[in-house]
DNA sequence: ACGTCATGTTAATGACGCTAACATTGGGGG
DNA sequence: CCCCCAATGTTAGCGTCATTAACATGACGT
C-alpha cells in the first residue's frame, strides 16, 4: 500500500537469493530451534546468529531489535495455531463437537511447543510494560535505516494475535453448524465473537496453567478439559438461551 | 523443619535490625515499586540496588539470583491474590454467588497488578525450560555459602502456586455452601479440587488475555465474565450432575 | 575487650544488546 | 559491458548487566 515510487521490478521481496539466502528466514528457524531447545529465555542474540553463522550484528539488518525476532517468532506461533484450530473446526461435526476438537487442537499446540506458546503471550512491549512507556525513546538505528529506504522490513507486525480473519471464519462456521435457535443465538452478529472470545479465554487458562505446570497432569487429556469445562460451559450457554 | 543444630537464642529470623534495616523486604519492595512503574522487564537488578540504596552485589547475601528475587516478588503477588480470594469467598452466599464474587476479586487483582500478575506466570524456570535444564550446571556462590551456613535463607520456595491450603480452604467453604446434591457432588473429595482447577483456569484465561491486551475492553467488565463464562460453566456442570 | 559471623562494598569478569563505520556483492542503467 | 549503488554483512567498540571473589564493618555473645 502507499507506493511512493513505482517498485522495483525485477526482485522479488524477500524470497532468497540475498548474500547468505534469506537471512531473516534463517534467524528465525534458528531462533525458533533454540527456544525449542532451551526455553524461551534460555538463549541470547548472540546465541542465534552463532547457530545462524553470522555476526552479532547481521540481524539488525532486519530486525529492530531482539524483540522483534521473537515478535517474529511469536507471530510464526499464531499462523500454526490458527492453521491447526481451522483444520479441527472443518473437521467438526456440530458445535459442540467443533468446540471439542478446536480445545484438543489448542492443548496439544500448548502441549508440544510450550516455550512458543508461552512467548506468544510474553508480548514484552504490550504486556509487561505500562501504557505508553517505551524503554528507550527516540528512533532506533533500524528506524533511521527504515525511514530512509521506503517501509523496506516488516516481519513482525502481522498476526500479534489470534488474527481477526480466523475470528470471523470461526464464528460463520459454527454459527452455519448451530443446530437451534439458542445455538445459533451464540453466533450472531457481535455476539459471536463474544462467544469465540470467551472460548479462547478457557482454552488459554487451561493451556497457560498446563505450560507453567499449575494444573494436576490429569488436565494434559483434553478429554478432562472438555468434559468439565468446555462442555459444560457450552451446555450452559445453550441451555439459558433456549428458556 | 530439620533443626540440625540448636537455633541461634536471641535474635529473630530476618525481622529487622541488621545493617540496613531488613535489606530483603526493601528489595522486594523496591523491585515491586518498579514492577508497577516500568513493567516486568522494564528495570534490572542494578537498578533495584540503586533504589534500594545499596551495591549491586548485596541482594546475593540474600537471593541466589535476579530470578530468585523476582520468585519472591511473584510469591507476595500469590499470597495478596489468595487473601483477595478468601475475602471474597467469605463474603459470598451460595455457590453461585461465592465463584462470581471470586472471578471479580481475581480480575480486579489481575487489572490493577499487570505487570505483577505476568510476573507470577512467567516463571521462567519452571516455565520457560523444557524438563530438566538449568541455564548453569553447579552449585552457585550463593549455594555455597548458604550450604556452609546451615540453610539460613530461603525468601522465594514458598507460595509459587495459589497454596494448596487455599484450595482446599476454598473446596471445603463451597460444599458447605452447597444446597442440592448435584452441587455437593461437585465439590467432594479429589473432584473439588478438579472443579475448582477449573474455576481457576478460568479466572486466569480471562485475566492472562485481557492483561495481554488480546481482548476487547468489555472483557475488563467482570459483570460479562460471569455472564458469559462463570455462571454458564457452573450452571452447566450443576445441570449436568443433576440429571 | 574480643573475635566472629552476618552483612555490605569494591573491583573485576564475561556476555549481551546495540550502534557506527567499513567491506562486499550482485544486478540494472549508462 | 562495465560501473555504480544500494542492500547486505562484518569488525570494533560502548555501556550495561548479572555474577563472583576479596575485602571491610559492625553487632552480639562470650
Amino acid at each position: 500500500m502507499t507506493p511512493r515510487k513505482a517498485a522495483p521490478p525485477t526482485r522479488e521481496r524477500g524470497r532468497d537469493a540475498y548474500h547468505h539466502g534469506n537471512l531473516p528466514e534463517a534467524l528465525v528457524l534458528a531462533a525458533r530451534r533454540l527456544v525449542r531447545e532451551r526455553g524461551a529465555k534460555g538463549f541470547s542474540l548472540a546465541d542465534v546468529c552463532r547457530a545462524a553463522g553470522v555476526s552479532v550484528a547481521a540481524p539488525y539488518r532486519h530486525f529492530a531489535s531482539r524483540e522483534e525476532l521473537l515478535a517474529a517468532l511469536a507471530a510464526r506461533g499464531f499462523e500454526e495455531l490458527g492453521a491447526a484450530l481451522s483444520a479441527a473446526l472443518e473437521e467438526g461435526d456440530g458445535i459442540a463437537d467443533a468446540l471439542a476438537r478446536m480445545a484438543g487442537a489448542y492443548l496439544a499446540f500448548a502441549r508440544r511447543r510450550p516455550a512458543e506458546y508461552a512467548l506468544m503471550f510474553a508480548n514484552s512491549a504490550g504486556v509487561l510494560l505500562p501504557e505508553g512507556t517505551r524503554t528507550r525513546a527516540g528512533p532506533t538505528a533500524y528506524d533511521r535505516r527504515a525511514a530512509r529506504g521506503g517501509e523496506a522490513h516488516r516481519h513482525a507486525r502481522h498476526a500479534q494475535q489470534l488474527g481477526s480473519a480466523l475470528f470471523r471464519l470461526v464464528v460463520a462456521r459454527l454459527a452455519e453448524q448451530a443446530s437451534t435457535p439458542a445455538e445459533r443465538a451464540l453466533f450472531a452478529g457481535d455476539g459471536g465473537r463474544r462467544t469465540v472470545s470467551a472460548f479462547w479465554a478457557l482454552c488459554h487458562g487451561v493451556a497457560a496453567l498446563g505450560v507453567a505446570r499449575h494444573l494436576d497432569r490429569e488436565w494434559l487429556d483434553p478429554a478432562l478439559v472438555v468434559d468439565r469445562l468446555v462442555a459444560p460451559w457450552l451446555a450452559g450457554l445453550v441451555g439459558r438461551d433456549a428458556r
